[in-house]
DNA sequence: TCATTGGGCTTTTTT
DNA sequence: AGCCCAATGA
């Protein structure tokens, strides 16, 4: 060790080194042998990943025999980049660093004739799998109520990271009978249906992507001692989420050199649903003889009050490594928690406060994030941030390439670049439509099989075969749609990427389709393709730019398979993020909003059966609240509209489970704003008043009892000034969304009135307090 | 034989 | 409130 750190200060790194505390260059600089470094929130672990491989490059090791996995594709983009600016751009380009997904499409591209697949073989991604898994259920006749393609989607996916084969499961008794106590004996046979055709079409999921690395590893022995060769030094980040799929490859990888360097925090594990295997994490030390263990606890991000905070909370869970996060910085705001109405006022409180604390505190909207459980929360949150013009951008939820008419313009160019890919041809072959529907794609397909032909030889030489009862002009059409991909192909022999995919969309005709409605929303769809051409007209320019770039179709069809959300980058910088908590891992804001702290919505009610499921969620709570270098705000509502539907909640457990030490309870805010159901309360322009708990004392109560009371204020009555329209059946109404309706019927009483009420829309049922309805004389 | 319309069901998180 | 599917009409 002491020579390492002498060697250390004798190079340029010296001056970078004194960045790092005594562990983080401890970790940085060790060299040889199994190592992990269990990186608590916050703890500088990007920094120290960096400076490590800096580090390497500087001792004289060949970038290209160094192998760094991270878990998003910007992660590898950021630290590559940091990674540059210490050592120079040119010898950094040669690290392999990026996804297991992406470095492994990669190999496999270059090996996928040993496996029996194309080189240019198309990735599905989980619609495709899925819209697969569907098609098949249907074919064998199963019952789509008890298969449900969703469901068996995720349980091949399982079997995949076990790397449970289709073989294995069939030799698995095990395996078998939980399957046939779940009335579902045919899982085996859809496993292995699915894997036939997923093969046929020459595509691989990405489960695969793992799956068939592993098969290749471990068929073809000289392969392995190629790429155990070639990666002399391994890294991976985020340690914690890797499967059990993963996990083998890193270790067959490591298996010669040993050189292998772990980073991860078990405290952080959110994705057991894909999954990840906590177990990689907590034995790693098993699987290694010498494994040196750094610990990195001193938090560099958060107050002392949200650091503490977080602790208490992940202290409930019992498994876990032995570590205790700490930090230096300042005991800042205690974390606020605060009780909303509704999901409306949620989204209004958190559009105020942000508003405040910016021109309290000079801040702009990109030091706010507001991070939620489930996608859907998003809407409510939006439109109150709309209304107070506050620029905000959603991470995640449908991600740009997985829009409709993205996804349309992209399997096309699969097929072209893939005939087989079955999907694929599903997807277009009757859209923008052209006469070929459900009964002629049947035939096509039993033909197909029968033949063991693809479906685009059946469609090319449709007149030729034998016994396919389509008439004439289903015939041509047909041929025709095969002539236009192979005239695309053609095409591609000339032109770029780009060039074939202004063809594709000039051609076929769907933007002709987007734009026959002229509604707004086709108008962005319209803009959306126009983003896709720029996307790769972009696409080209950067591949050239590289040395061994590749600006094939093929290419960036893969890029975009394995594109992360964060990769489309938007050109509007200060804006407000909103995103999951599992888009949010590895980011930092200044302030933090946790909205929808209820339970059965965080923790999510699809987990928290098992006690494994439970910590989860929490871990999943904890991710959230170490987000935050400066305030947390933990939000929860009294009611909420989830499918359509208002429902009540009730508070997160996990707001119980926080030390009170470090929190600031507020009442739920009323009075004021409840004179306000017609009128944007935004032309107050002030907020509701905070005022503290009358019942609660600050300390000593239990916070259960603090959360009674909490709820005991939403049954107070309504403050005089509130007014809720007196209705009654036959009233003419106005809804700011639905319009003009007629009032069908009431019930219930006070804040709880509920009315139906005809819409054009149709019936809706509403509850008036919240309504923002106008009574029509 | 295909397209359209209305009904039913849905939501946890994502490479 | 939105998406997918099934029955029904053309």
């Amino acid at each position: 060790m002491y020579f390492w750190a002498y060697r250390i200060l004798s190079t340029p790194m010296s001056k970078f080194l004194k960045d790092l505390n005594e562990v983080q260059q401890k970790a940085a600089i060790h060299k040889e042998g199994p190592m992990i470094i269990i990186a608590g929130a916050g703890s500088g672990k990007t920094r120290v990943l960096t400076y490590r491989i800096a580090y390497l490059m500087e001792q004289g090791i060949d970038p290209f025999n160094i192998l760094a996995l991270t878990f998003t594709n910007k992660a590898a983009r950021e630290m590559k980049k940091r990674i540059a600016s210490i050592v120079g751009e040119s010898e950094a380009k040669n690290l392999w660093m990026g996804t297991f997904h992406s470095i492994f499409a990669r190999i496999l591209r270059i090996e996928a004739e040993k496996l029996g697949f194309p080189s240019n073989f198309t990735i599905y991604d989980a619609q495709d799998s899925q819209r697969a898994i569907a098609n098949i259920i249907k074919d064998m006749q199963l019952d789509k109520d008890l298969y449900k393609a969703k469901s068996v989607a995720s349980r091949i996916s399982k079997y995949k990271n076990s790397l449970i084969t289709v073989r294995a499961y069939f030799n698995n008794p095990e395996l078998i009978e939980a399957d046939t106590l779940s009335k579902r004996p045919k899982m085996g046979e859809i496993y292995k249906n699915y894997v036939d055709r997923c093969f046929k079409a020459g595509a691989m999921d990405f489960d695969d992507l793992l799956l068939r690395t592993n098969e290749l590893l471990t068929k073809f022995p000289n392969v392995l001692a190629k790429y155990q060769n070639r990666f002399q030094y391994i890294l991976v980040d985020e340690y914690q989420d890797t499967n059990h799929s993963q996990y083998l490859i890193v270790r067959a990888l490591a298996d010669r050199f040993q050189n292998i360097c772990v980073v991860g925090d078990d405290s952080q594990s959110i994705y057991a649903f894909r999954g990840a295997n906590i177990q990689n994490i907590l034995n790693f030390q098993k699987d290694y003889a010498d494994v040196v263990i750094f610990k990195l606890e001193q938090n560099y991000r958060s107050t002392n009050n949200i650091v503490k905070a977080a602790n208490s909370v992940i202290d409930n869970n019992k498994m876990k490594l032995d570590k205790a996060l700490w930090t230096e910085n300042p005991e800042g705001d205690k974390v606020e928690v605060r009780q909303l109405m509704s999901d409306a006022e949620e989204g209004r409180y958190i559009s105020e406060s942000i508003l405040e604390n910016k021109l309290k505190n000079q801040l702009k909207n990109q030091d706010f994030a507001v991070l939620y459980r489930t996608n859907a929360q998003s809407r409510a949150v939006e439109d109150a941030l709309r209304k107070k013009n506050i620029k905000y951008r959603i991470y995640g939820g449908l991600s740009f390439y997985q829009r409709k008419e993205i996804k349309d313009v992209l399997a096309y160019l699969r097929l072209i670049v893939n005939t087989k890919d079955e999907e694929a041809l599903r997807r277009i072959i009757n859209y923008p439509l052209r006469g070929i529907g459900h009964t002629t794609l049947d035939k096509v397909f039993v033909k197909a099989n029968e033949l063991d032909e693809t479906a685009f030889y059946v469609l090319e030489n449709a007149s030729r075969i034998q016994n396919l009862s389509l008439n004439r002009g289903t015939q041509t059409k047909l041929a025709d749609f095969a002539v236009m991909i192979r005239h695309f192909q053609l095409f591609m022999k000339t032109h770029n990427a780009f060039e074939v995919a202004r063809e594709v969309v000039n051609k076929t005709g769907i933007i002709k389709d987007i734009e026959k409605d002229a509604t707004p929303e086709d108008i962005s769809r319209v803009e959306n393709i126009q983003e896709l051409l720029n996307g790769l007209q972009d696409f080209i320019q950067v591949q050239s730019n590289i040395d061994e770039g590749d600006a094939s179709l093929a290419s960036f069809l893969e890029n975009v398979a394995l594109a992360t959300d964060f990769d489309v980058q938007k050109d509007e910088v200060d804006v407000v993020s909103l995103m999951t908590v599992h888009m949010a891992k590895g980011l930092e804001f200044p302030y933090v909003y946790i909205a929808g702290l209820e339970e059965g919505l965080f923790p999510s009610a699809m987990n928290m059966n098992t006690r494994e499921d439970l910590e989860e969620e929490r871990r999943l709570f904890y991710v959230a609240l170490t987000r935050a270098e400066k305030k947390a705000y933990l939000l929860y509502t009294q009611m909420r509209f989830r499918w359509g539907k208002l429902t009540d909640g009730e508070p997160s457990r996990f707001i119980e489970e926080l030390d009170e030490k470090y929190l600031d309870f507020k009442t739920p805010l009323r009075e004021k704003d409840g004179a306000n159901q017609f009128v944007d309360a935004s032309i107050f322009g002030d907020l509701p008043q905070d005022r503290p708990l009358k019942t609660g004392k600050k300390i000593g109560f239990t916070p259960q009892k603090k959360l009674v009371v909490l709820n005991k204020a939403k049954s107070k009555p309504v403050p005089k000034n509130m007014v809720i329209p007196e209705l009654k059946v036959g009233d003419q109404v106005r809804h700011s969304r639905f319009g003009k309706g007629l009032v069908k019927s009431l019930e219930g009483k006070g804040t709880d009135t509920r009315a139906t009420i005809a819409f054009d829309a149709g019936l809706k049922k509403i509850l008036l307090q919240f309504a923002k309805l106008e009574k029509l004389s």
